[in-house]
DNA sequence: CTGAAAGCGCTAACAA
DNA sequence: TTGTTAGCGCTTTCAG
């Protein structure tokens, strides 16, 4: 067992106390405070929070429960996170798994026994049980984009609604009429608002809906795949996919590839979610990119003020609209038909 | 404050030592078992880890300090180490960073005060003093893929040279001779055994290095990006490019895209590291895939065993080798000769 | 099998 | 400013 505050204060003839108060930045005697320093060199010193922990009832540390950080838009959250939570001296506790396993509710009991000042869920939707044991904690918890049934939350999410609208009116403009949609499981709070984005687009231009060219049952790559292999099997085929996110339109570039599909000749394709990915693949992709510095921001800052104790404007729902980014994968149908 | 174990002694009254001992997996009478049971789900209890910890000074909570998780690569790492531990009764307390700033020297002190039991740092070379400082906790690391200034560690590590020298031994028998490196940090192990294996592969084919076609210094995407220009303004342009990890090739792709360099036409690319990426780039890239399930296992394992006092075999080293692929993204002058 | 008591490392009152 | 004291929630002897 290492140096604890007690051989501190024996080795510099002090109270306990004192050093804690110096160690938490309090203020002490000049020359007490070098010898306090000389002595935690010396005895190679680590306060343990833990310790800490037990006597101020905080952990320093918060909760980050997500998708697998393999998907870049999770890998990116997490790193802001985790980066501008240490800034304010808190440390992150990371559990991710597949969202389409019903892990997750055993991440949060794990988590809260881990012991947690705050809790950030992203991707996850989580049971009424789970969500009624963490708000009986009393810990304040953000949502990052999805929507679980907690009594009320503050959360934060990219208006997907827009999102979607923006990039199917763009393929409208573009000259489609055969869009169809890729989309993730209809219990997913944001696949229902691509699909609502999707739709609204559609409705505003007087575009009969086909059933046949909406897919949607989970987010996974595999998916993508199949859905693109059951679209291009259609006698009536799309002249146009809207993917409704990243993992999705991996799987659906499979396919294409494999099938032998021309982009943007045979097909046109645009997805949600922005990557370098996007600008390797030729064509270059024309995607919704997420405001993701701005949502870890915000649930940061959001997380931060609640565990601070100020609840003034709970609960918050704070919506960022994301970005479309034109590149080269839509097929200009009008200007083909010159 | 939430309910404590005291709160579930004075609820079934029994006392505290018991109810602890039936939490930690002791026998108690059926009828008190049952009472237990019911007076944790009624009163909503949940043990702290952190008190727990005190006492028994196990925090049940393992460090990982890596890399930025946007590389996929440090990402599946992250994931099946989280997903590996948690299965054990660990939580995963994550720091990252930029490889190329000294956080690290930061990271890991933040990392010993929030407790941990054991710590793996992956992408990293820590300082001298900063090895020291853990050493003295005793607590136990294990070094992924870099080397440290640690007296001794166990450390587990892709077998760099011999996947190094495989895929340029590849392109010499597609009778490449003018093969270029871009590499990362000459301070960083993994690009030292990167860089032995292709100057390996060039010396047992006679083949005289060209120091123009080797431009080492981080394995940033930007980095990338600057060494494929700078290698196509050579007077004498390589036939081959070996990018030495992920984020250097996304870099040196960009570039290509932008030089309208076409591929394997007018040069070849081969990289460390395979990934979804490439298969979706056309034409497919042929690459060095890394053993990062095996890699993840065996720092768990051999973490875990640490942990329970099992140094039988300590300081180990694992090196687990590396696959090529070989897909679509190397010329083959050979052929084209005849 | 159960209980009483001590103490893990630290902080927070309060007193000096 | 510094020291004293109590106790955070839990585990761990050691008796019963």
């Amino acid at each position: 067992m290492s140096a604890t505050i007690k051989d501190i204060a024996r080795e510099t003839g002090l109270a306990l106390a004192t050093i804690s108060k110096y160690i938490n930045g309090g203020t002490v005697r000049p020359q007490n405070k070098k010898q306090i320093d000389e002595a935690i060199r010396k005895l190679n010193y680590v306060p343990r929070n833990t310790a800490r922990g037990l006597r101020s009832s905080k952990t320093y540390r918060i909760g980050l429960v997500s998708g697998p950080p393999n998907n870049p838009h999770n890998a990116f959250l997490l790193s802001k996170i985790e980066n501008t939570m240490r800034a304010h001296g808190y440390s992150l506790t990371f559990m991710s798994g597949d969202k389409y396993k019903d892990h997750v509710n055993k991440f949060v009991p794990h988590m809260l026994r881990s012991g947690i000042d705050g809790l950030i869920i992203s991707s996850f939707c989580l049971s009424k049980d789970i969500c009624s044991a963490v708000e009986h904690t009393k810990i304040p918890v953000v949502e990052l984009e999805e929507h679980s049934h907690f009594h009320r939350t503050d959360c934060v999410q990219t208006s997907c609604t827009s999102g979607a609208y923006e990039i199917v009116e763009h393929l409208i403009k573009m000259g489609h009429q055969k869009i169809a949609l890729v989309n993730g499981s209809p219990a997913s709070y944001t696949a229902c608002e691509r699909k609502k984005g999707y739709l609204r687009a559609l409705e505003d231009y007087d575009i009969p809906v086909n059933p046949d060219y909406i897919i949607a049952e989970n987010y996974a790559n595999d998916f993508g795949y199949q859905a693109m292999q059951k679209l291009w099997n259609l006698p009536e085929r799309p002249t146009a996919v809207f993917s409704a996110n990243y993992t999705l339109c991996l799987g659906i570039y499979e396919a294409i590839y494999s099938l032998g599909i021309r982009i943007p000749e045979d097909l046109s394709v645009v997805s949600f979610d922005d990557f370098e990915l996007s600008m390797l693949l030729s064509p270059q992709l024309t995607a919704v990119r997420q405001p993701l510095t701005g949502l870890a921001e915000q649930a940061c800052d959001l997380l931060l003020r609640r565990m601070n104790g100020d609840y003034s404007d709970f609960p918050r729902t704070i919506r960022l609209k994301p970005e479309c980014i034109y590149r080269d994968s839509v097929r200009d149908l009008f200007s083909d038909a010159k």
